[in-house]
DNA sequence: GTAAATCTCTTTTTT
DNA sequence: AGAGATTTAC
């Protein structure tokens, strides 16, 4: 046997070894060894002779640091093998993102794919500043505005068109084919609305429900006009972005995957080259890959039946369905029907067996559709004692307090801190956590989250920084404008840029925004409220700009702080709100002394650049190497802790509802609106009285579901899939927690509560906060020393006696 | 009685 | 902004 297989079980080694020329699917669990699998693969096609280099196998992957990871897996496992791999080998080795590789790919084939061969890529930042620039030029261009339509109803939409836009590219889709189809499918929609209507006569029905319905077919063909005149504008915008990029010779992320498609769709002879080229193809996250990613790996499969692919994915796992990843990918790659294979991995290495039924129990409970679903088996066996502790605690502060004195216990057994991570929906939430980590001594460090540079207070003092030292940065004057003191509105700006159009159409030349602000203080169009705005704004302006060289850089960031009262205006925050943005600036004061004495304009350019790069700047002070890890669930995909605690399992953190999207495209209701002009929800969105059964199965019958019926259920699925994944990167032990109080109208915490009523191995604990004096008292800081001992007691029975010391009962969760 | 309007509470993930 | 519960309108 070929040493590369020792170690494998019996379902990874047919996994790695399945013939290389047909297609293969491996559908494989959390835990179960896919990234091994993938890269023993790779160096089996290496190893199996054909004399295959490695600039002919594509190996794909979902960022790009699961791309260095494997190479540098492949790298060691042929040093190990004694595989030459060249020097060259990560230069020529074809192991990236969708997006790098395709890249990399255009590059090569710039002139044969119609682009400037020095073509740049545009992250999101870029592409969304040059899409505010062609609304802006179509809101003063009347020309392309549907009759009717008014303008003032694109504001509305701005930032939902740009989403649509990449929605559409993701899947393809491009404006000449947009504005057809979505037409086609719209009709398709109201011709059902139409029969709907017909066979109401022949229906029997309570004539109150007849007569809504017809008020409703009504109103929805005044809807359908509305979503014409929005499928004329969107597509109008749609072309002129793209113009926009071609224009400045520019892609953006999704033009990286479009253009590479349609140079190998339309180019055959560098289709049948590019086929060859790619012997093989290794698709790893499968059920991360959007539309767009899937035509393009059909173009690049030596044939339609994808006989030299392999993908691996888990259903179960997909995360990214906001980001227009498809997990029917994984189902469509029909690998069997297409003369391969499906090949299962159920063995976990990573987790007891408790983790993973745990994580099984609450897969089940909900309605997934899924390719597979079956248990995983766990190599390690059934641990000795509780694997699983649950505590609902008494408000946010004990449930901190729960969480760092379990951590502390696991710490004085002799776990290492680096062992355990704290795990959040959303990292904004980190702050509560870090606090009661603190309290106790106990080093973590924060990963991710909003980065300090795009901090709304941060980026406001910025904005302030860079106007003054110039006053021409016009971007940086319109956040400084809309910061406090002055709040101006999107309206507001709106009309200054129109007084700008208006000079610039007079005198024919650029005119800055900032001369233009003198001029609104004459000009008698513009209302007194706005007049006032700038007027405060100039003066506050000049003021700074002549103290500026006179102090240091730090005194100077002061001096804007109390010129513009802007700690005033952060304290109208909730407490805990307050004092992370106090936090924050406090932490940009330390930043700014370190390069003191510099000038304004350095720390700008040091600003800049990380944000521009990205490099995190934490909230908190890390730093230290052995500590507790605080990080989102999407952050902690396929990594793996001894010790997992999930907190913050309310019912609107996780499960967290999302807002609905204000506009969608979906193949079977064409352009979706969420509301009409007259603020009534659209009835593709939610046809009225949907949730009543007599109108359900009317509509139903016609075909006409509701686009918001079905987004929830979506939504909370994908929510599901993230507490899975959340749930098994645990390797030995898993606590999750609750805080009360349940907001009174709530259902209650939708996971948890699952868990804590039907799942019988979890030891459950309920805290037992005493109500202290009533005040004004920070509930997360403020706790009084005789609590902590009885955190600890609790704490104590939860993890030292390992027996149930309370059961769940309509006491503690509200029905 | 049902349907619509109002009130109340909470509030994301990132290559 | 969404989702229940509650109130108001018909």
């Amino acid at each position: 046997m070929n040493r590369y297989l020792k170690g494998l079980n019996p379902e990874q080694r047919q996994a790695v070894t399945y013939p290389l020329d047909k297609p293969l699917k491996v559908l494989a669990g959390a835990g179960t060894g896919k990234t091994r699998v993938l890269t023993t693969r790779y160096i089996h096609i290496l190893a199996q002779g054909g004399n295959w280099a490695p600039e002919n196998i594509l190996a794909l992957t979902f960022t790009n640091k699961a791309a260095a990871e494997m190479k540098e897996r492949i790298v060691d496992s042929c040093r190990r093998m004694r595989i030459a791999t060249g020097p060259l080998f990560l230069q020529e080795s074809w192991i990236g993102t969708f997006h790098s590789c395709c890249h990399r790919f255009l590059r090569e084939h710039a002139l044969g794919a119609g682009l400037d061969p020095e073509f740049t890529v545009y992250d999101e930042a870029r592409s969304w500043l040059l899409y505010r620039r062609v609304v802006d030029e179509f809101l003063s261009a009347k020309g392309a505005v549907p009759e009717g339509f008014v303008l003032t109803d694109l504001n509305f939409y701005v930032k939902d068109v740009y989403f649509l836009i990449n929605r559409l590219k993701d899947s393809l889709i491009y404006p000449d084919d947009y504005q057809q189809m979505v037409r086609e499918e719209n009709n398709k929609y109201y011709d059902r609305w139409g029969e709907l209507l017909m066979g109401l006569g022949d229906m029997e029905l309570h004539p109150a429900t007849r007569k809504v319905l017809m008020e409703r077919g009504e109103e929805a063909r005044e809807q359908s006009a509305w979503e014409g005149d929005l499928i004329q504008v969107t597509n109008f915008l749609f072309s002129a972005y793209q113009e926009a990029l071609a224009a400045a010779r520019a892609l953006d992320f999704a033009d990286l995957i479009y253009y590479t498609y349609r140079l190998l769709r339309d180019n055959v002879a560098l289709g049948e080259e590019c086929r060859h080229r790619f012997a093989y193809i290794l698709v790893d996250e499968f059920q991360d890959t959007n539309r767009a990613q899937f035509a393009l790996l059909r173009l690049l499969a030596r044939d339609e039946k994808m006989s030299n692919v392999t993908v691996v994915g888990d259903e179960r796992q997909a995360i990214y369905g906001w980001r227009n990843a498809r997990i029917e990918n994984v189902r469509e790659f029909a690998a069997r029907e297409w003369g391969g294979e499906e090949i299962r991995l159920h063995t976990n290495y990573r987790s007891y067996q408790q983790i993973l039924d745990l994580a099984q129990f609450s897969m089940e409970k909900s309605p997934h559709l899924l390719q597979d679903n079956s248990p995983l088996r766990a190599q390690r066996g059934v641990a000795p004692g509780p694997r699983i502790s649950l505590a609902l605690a008494q408000d946010r502060g004990e449930e901190g307090n729960i969480i760092a004195a379990a951590i502390g216990e696991l710490l004085k057994q002799g776990m290492r801190a680096e062992d355990i991570v704290i795990l959040l929906r959303s990292p904004r939430w980190a702050q509560p956590y870090e606090g009661a980590l603190r309290l106790r001594g106990i080093p973590f460090q924060t990963v991710g989250g909003v980065g300090f540079y795009d901090r709304e207070e941060i980026k406001d003092l910025l904005a302030y920084l860079r106007v003054i030292t110039n006053p021409y940065d016009d971007l940086a004057l319109v956040r400084a404008l809309m910061a406090p003191p002055c709040f101006c509105s999107d309206a507001d700006l709106a009309q200054i840029c129109q007084l700008q159009k208006r000079r610039e159409g007079i005198g024919g030349e650029e005119v800055h925004l900032y001369d233009i602000l003198r001029g609104v203080l004459v000009e008698p169009e513009i209302p007194p409220a706005v007049r006032k705005k700038v007027e405060v704004f100039l003066a506050l302006g000049e003021g700074l700009i002549e103290l500026q060289d006179k102090m240091s850089l730090t005194d100077f960031l002061n001096q804007i702080l109390q010129r513009t009262a802007y700690l005033n205006y952060v304290y109208a925050n909730p407490p805990d709100e307050v004092r992370r943005r106090i936090g924050n600036i406090k932490k940009l004061f330390s930043l700014a002394s370190q390069i003191d004495p510099g000038t304004a304009a350095e720390f700008i350019r040091y600003a800049e650049f990380f944000s521009e790069n990205d490099l995190r700047e934490g909230e908190e002070a890390a730093g230290y190497r052995d500590a507790v890890t605080i990080m989102s669930v999407h952050q902690a995909k396929g990594l793996e802790f001894p010790y997992v605690f999930l907190p913050n399992l309310t019912d609107t953190n996780f499960p967290v509802r999302a807002p609905y999207p204000n506009l969608d495209y979906s193949e079977d209701l064409g352009l979706i609106i969420k509301k009409d002009r007259l603020g009534r929800d659209m009835a593709k969105f939610a046809p009225h009285n949907y949730d009543k059964e007599n109108y359900r199965d009317i509509y139903n019958h016609f075909g006409i579901i509701s686009y918001k019926d079905r987004q929830r259920e979506e939504q909370l699925q994908e929510e599901r899939r993230l507490f899975y994944v959340a749930l098994t990167r645990a390797q030995e032990g898993l606590y999750l927690t609750c805080p009360k109080p349940f907001p009174k109208r709530s259902r209650g915490p939708h996971f948890f509560r699952e868990i804590w009523e039907g799942y019988e191995p979890a030891e459950k604990i309920v805290g037992q906060k005493v109500q202290g004096p009533a005040g004004d008292e920070d509930p997360l800081l403020d706790w009084k020393p005789g609590e902590l001992q009885q955190y600890h007691e609790v704490l104590s029975k939860w993890l030292e006696l390992g027996k149930r010391i309370f059961t769940a009962s309509d006491k503690f969760l509200p029905k």
